[in-house]
DNA sequence: ATAGTTATGATACCTGGTATCAGTGAGACG
DNA sequence: CGTCTCACTGATACCAGGTATCATAACTAT
């Protein structure tokens, strides 16, 4: 869980400038909990403008610092990352985000780069589902 | 590859009614090679308005007629079904499109269920690279 | 032919995101 | 410090892709 000062001295590291509205948007992520929108983000951080917050998230994502959450409608929502490249299991009831530990398909990439041919450059993974607690929930509902 | 025959009994199995515009649209969408936007068979189907095509594009992607081809950039496009489930490899040069044999995370999807107590119910997965055509072609640029 | 339901499509609307561009201010350097 | 410059900002307008509404049309079972 990176910090707010750690992460404006990685842009700084990298040659962006610290700015007011930068700060508030980092800010903003930072104090998320689970995936948000940038919706989300825009409303914490009335100040910004719009078209800097999605600049920002950008930046963020270039660097890693959030993940990309893909939902099973299409949308794309954030969050905080953690690690590198993962994956994600998401439940379609609550919310609930679990971080998978490994990228499942790294094996099969390679395999499919030999068969194809292919120079595989990136993949999108997500699953989605119902958590257990959202499960129970639901078999209480049914029964009433 | 199916008929558009084919399509019509089955909308007409399921108590769909038979349209022209839903003819108009399913021949469009037979009519594409590779995969396409919503707006390339709206180009193609002109008399048929907007809200229509995206009904019937959902019909399709229901009944497994169309799969749906997400891009790297996130944008959604359709392709034409040859089996049920399954992924892709797209190339984001040329924007070839390989089906994969299976799917590559049912297992995982098995291991996954167990491990988390998650319910699972769905994943995206799609690969994105350069097709061999597209890398050699790349070579040559970079030579001259 | 009629009825009853389904489908249509014009329109307005919405979400999420980008292009533009005049104005600002971060921060390097002296 | 001061000042120069360039990266950054944000208002605005715009765009793409998709949905809600609802009066009208037309498919099909009878
Ligand atoms: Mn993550
Ligand atoms: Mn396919
Ligand atoms: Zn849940
Ligand atoms: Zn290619």
């Amino acid at each position: 869980m990176p910090e707010l000062e750690s992460v404006i001295r990685k842009l700084e590291a990298l040659d962006h400038r610290i700015t007011p509205s930068r700060v508030a948007v980092i800010a903003a992520v930072l104090a998320q909990s689970g995936h948000f929108s940038v919706e989300d983000v825009l409303r914490q951080a009335r100040a910004v403008g719009r078209a800097t917050v999605f600049r920002t998230m950008r930046l963020l994502t270039d660097l890693e610092i959030v993940c990309r959450v893909l939902l099973e409608d299409g949308s794309l929502h954030y969050r905080v990352s953690r690690r590198g490249h993962h994956h994600h299991l998401v439940c379609v009831s609550c919310g609930n985000v679990q971080d998978l530990d490994e990228c499942a398909v790294a094996g099969l990439v390679r395999e499919l780069a030999a068969a194809t041919e292919y120079e595989i450059e990136g993949h999108w993974l997500e699953f989605y589902g119902r958590c257990a607690s959202c499960r129970s929930s639901l078999a209480l509902a049914a029964k009433a």
